[in-house]
DNA sequence: GTCTATACCGAGATAGAC
DNA sequence: GTCTATCTCGGTATAGAC
């Protein structure tokens, strides 16, 4: 049995992504939690309020993932690289966590735009550091195609926000398939080749 | 001078794709145009209706933009590609038309969810019907490698996905660039090479 | 076609009993 | 901590004068 503290948060985390920071309403949010609306501020100071704390916590619940991956396998380039596709998309697939992740990052509510996509850069800024390090081994080490490194890591993330997109408006069994085709051509795209 | 119907429908398509469903109120609109918010039910009748219509004439006029590049040049599949790739995400790029095309294809409101997914779904049929040809045509010219061109058709909507969320967070001049890296990427990926 | 006025509802938020 | 009651505001929508 979850505190409710807890209940609320992942209560209102599934509401703003299914319907949005104006469509989550504090009595749906409350419904869903079984209590009252104005019980609700027993434990936040408001709507704003519980909508960031969330944001924070979804981006720095992501970050801390990514870190497990990147720094834990020693593998090869390849093998980090989709080894963090996979979990990306994975995570992004997570009901609640990940469209939540997704809609505020493509569209914040108005008001609160500012906030979002401040805390969005600072995190786009760690991933970054995280990943430019090894498509700069895999380059040294012949694997990936000598260019420049952040160029590659920018069509990564395409690849990672296409299939990301794509994983909401496919069945489950299709969106991975998708996603391992996805994969080998962007692989091939990158990878060091003898040609040329 | 436009007419009083045009005006209203272009300032809703803006606020919707700005603000979302909700968060679009039809004061909002009405003041943007000009007029009451009463005044707008001589032009629609009712908000979803409005929305609805909106949804219907966005995917109808990209449709028609597709078909004009796809059918209209002759040249490689590389270049009918790249050319398709280029219009798509300029489209999203349109303030208003774009925003609202992805807003809504993402996160359509959850009342009229079915509606717009629907809509959605035949819009794929389309644009499948349009770039398949060109694909297998490609193969078939050894200038794309010899795979299922569905794969290929699906790995092109990933690259265009993400371009497409991504023209939104960078700055115009920034995205365009990105926008030929990441081209330059997936075609290494597909096209034919001698190696393997 | 646009206006004012109004109906009706649900939003976010607060006060105070228990 | 949760409840009921209540406040204020803004939402969609309609009626009727001009």
């Amino acid at each position: 049995m979850k505190e409710r503290g807890k209940a609320i948060r992942t209560a209102a985390l599934h509401l703003f992504a299914e319907e949005g920071y104006e469509g989550a309403s504090l009595s749906k949010i409350a419904g869903r939690v079984g209590i009252r609306k104005s019980s609700l501020y027993n434990h936040c100071s408001s709507k704003e309020d519980l909508f960031l704390s969330l944001v924070e916590e979804v981006y720095s619940r992501y970050i801390q993932e990514l870190k497990k991956i990147v720094s834990g396998s020693t593998g090869t380039a390849e093998k980090k690289l989709y080894s963090t596709f996979i979990a990306t998309t994975d995570f992004i697939t997570r009901e609640g966590t990940g469209r939540f992740y997704m809609h505020f990052l493509l569209f914040p509510p108005s008001e609160l735009e500012e906030k979002v996509r401040t805390r969005f850069l600072s995190f786009e800024e760690e991933t970054n550091q995280l990943l430019l390090p090894v498509l700069k081994k895999g380059i040294a080490d012949r694997e990936i195609r000598d260019s420049d490194p952040s160029i590659l890591l920018h069509a990564f993330y395409c690849m990672i926000d296409g299939m990301s997109s794509q994983m909401f408006y496919y069945p489950a069994l299709e969106a991975a398939q998708k996603r391992e085709h996805a994969w080998g051509i962007f692989w091939r795209g990158i990878r060091h080749g003898k040609e040329q």
